[in-house]
DNA sequence: GATGAATGAGCATTCATTCAT
DNA sequence: TATGAATGAATGCTCATTCAT
């Protein structure tokens, strides 16, 4: 009972949670009702609430996903090729190809972390963690001689983070991603050209 | 009638576009309620309706006041000096001055620019404007020798502009802007000496 | 100063009874804003209150408008002509002209009066005057023989007024007068016939 | 869940129905609240709202109702007897029963109908039918030789209705029933005896 | 007298949440 | 577990009324 149910459970949350991500990337975390979510799912309402204490709780339950998955999946960034340079223009698709539309869903959890102290500070960790992810590739390029050692590693990873973060922005007000892409390849270029 | 009345009519429609601005940066659309907004202003609810149409309405009232200040203020933001290396520093706090806190509205024109495809149009041209601007910039220092001749200067503005969104992303969650305005300096600098 | 403005003032309230009586006859009561009012005089708001007190103190008085110009006008209906028969369709004519599109307002006028007990009783003794007075119009036809001397007088009359109100519903519902006119006379023809 | 969900709302539907329009009939449309309709059935208010999308909604489907049910209830209104002058006084009643106290209700469809114009159309199609319902009526009677052959049949039904409705104002304004009553008979009498 | 800006009580409507089945 | 009918607090919006000018 115990395993076997937890773990029905937890497939019939993270299928909520699915559901819930889907719901609010469209219309937002206030404007998505619940049956919107249960619908999406074949569910009822009442149903949600079997699994998640409330909309709140789903809601933080699916920052916690997005945080967990974004722990998970930011390994093997700059790994790959020797040249960033060169490289540039596939670690964009790598980034895109995981995050996957959820632009939206960050940007919710962004402007919910104004008011929601805990989650800012989930976020904020999970931030400082991808700086720190993508500050260890730079280092190595840095070692392999890809770039200067007195480049201020920490720093350029927060910019190439922001930089990625800004073009998100771009993309949700409709600019197209062949002009992103390029935005990210000549600055990355740029960057490295004058960084070695 | 016609010039005294309306000069006041705009007089009040722009005290509550700003404290519509401060409510909604406070606690995003959704969550703010239009007595919240009346109260800041010593006002009674009604009021509000006596220039403005509907929430929908202030709101967008907002992200034209927004947008019109964006068009008028995204003058000389490179032109000062020579040399946009040693300017960095001072051209991201310009640029913050004048955002002031608009952050969060900004974020919230976003998501709504998501429902909103006419808002979505506005924001858009926005952008593309801002990034035309910045490509003067950059066109300015390729002619005064400081940014090689063959870089692709449009995406290098968009790329600049991103970074500063992405930045402006770190802000909310928290992140000291010590550290983004590094990151920025950081990467100019790179991006500059890569590029002459 | 007391008689001129006295004049004044009841020619002024005169006019606001007027517009209000065409504002309610065409949204009624409750839907219609005291500021439509306003406008049709190219008045304010304001205005109306410095000679009514209220909403509802506008309606009485239109209520009492009407009641006395029912009260005015019920005369010579049937005096004219000797024969009733031979003037059913321009009594019909007659009694329509000085109702003059009154119909809606004292639909909202009964509709009230369900609800004033003050009002109704105003109407009720409004509906009993008219009653008396084609009652009278009634004798006078028994009298000139063109009726039989043992009807029932009174329950004449109120049949005949039933009959038109019951055709200002009709009218109201977009049944062509032409056949209302064409009941009433057949209704009064046989009647008449009947009854002598 | 099809068919006793439906038939459970179905029967929900109708009891707010009723009691919507006893409030209806007692406050008028504007003046009743939601809450006041959701009281006298020991409901809440949103309870309504999971049947009716709006109070609009509501009125109309009284509106179909009390169509629906004039549609069905109209039969053997002349046929019980052979004679109509001596059964004036019963059609009356028969009439009246079946009305139950729906005059208010009644008014304010006719009010209503002035501005919806589907409902106009509506209520002008019952008056219709009501009208050649009764004309069948009379011409029964012609047949029967009560009465005469070149009778305008439809005219009369149409007066006939008219009257009755009428009475129903006559009753709102507190006209006591025995005198409609009376009005009513003394009527048809005449008119019957002037038609044979 | 006249105005129209301001008020705020009032009401329709929505939707997260509960709970009997 | 799952349901969905019921709830009622919350909130956008309206409009009669007031009052300083």
């Amino acid at each position: 009972m115990p395993k076997v149910t937890s773990m029905y459970k937890a497939e019939a949350k993270e299928k909520i949670v699915q559901a819930a991500i889907e719901s609010f990337a469209q219309t937002g975390f206030d404007r998505t009702k619940m049956e919107d979510i249960a619908k999406r799912l074949g569910l009822s309402k009442g149903t949600i609430y079997l699994y998640f204490k409330s909309k709140e709780d789903l809601f933080l339950a699916i920052c916690e996903y997005n945080i967990q998955k974004g722990d998970k999946e930011d390994a093997g960034l700059f790994v790959r090729k020797e040249n960033v340079a060169s490289d540039a223009e596939q670690i964009y698709d790598n980034i895109r190809r995981r995050e996957q539309g959820n632009d939206r869903v960050m940007l919710e959890m962004v402007a919910e972390s104004a008011r929601n102290p805990k989650l800012r500070k989930a976020m904020y960790a999970l931030h400082v963690k991808v700086h720190e992810h993508v500050m260890e590739g730079v280092r190595n390029k840095i070692e392999q001689g890809f770039l200067r050692k007195d480049v201020d590693a920490i720093s350029l990873a927060i910019a190439l983070v922001a930089l990625y973060d800004g073009l998100a922005v771009n993309r949700m007000l409709g600019i197209g991603d062949a002009a992103n892409k390029r935005a990210w390849v000549t600055m990355i270029k740029a960057m490295i050209a004058g960084s070695c």
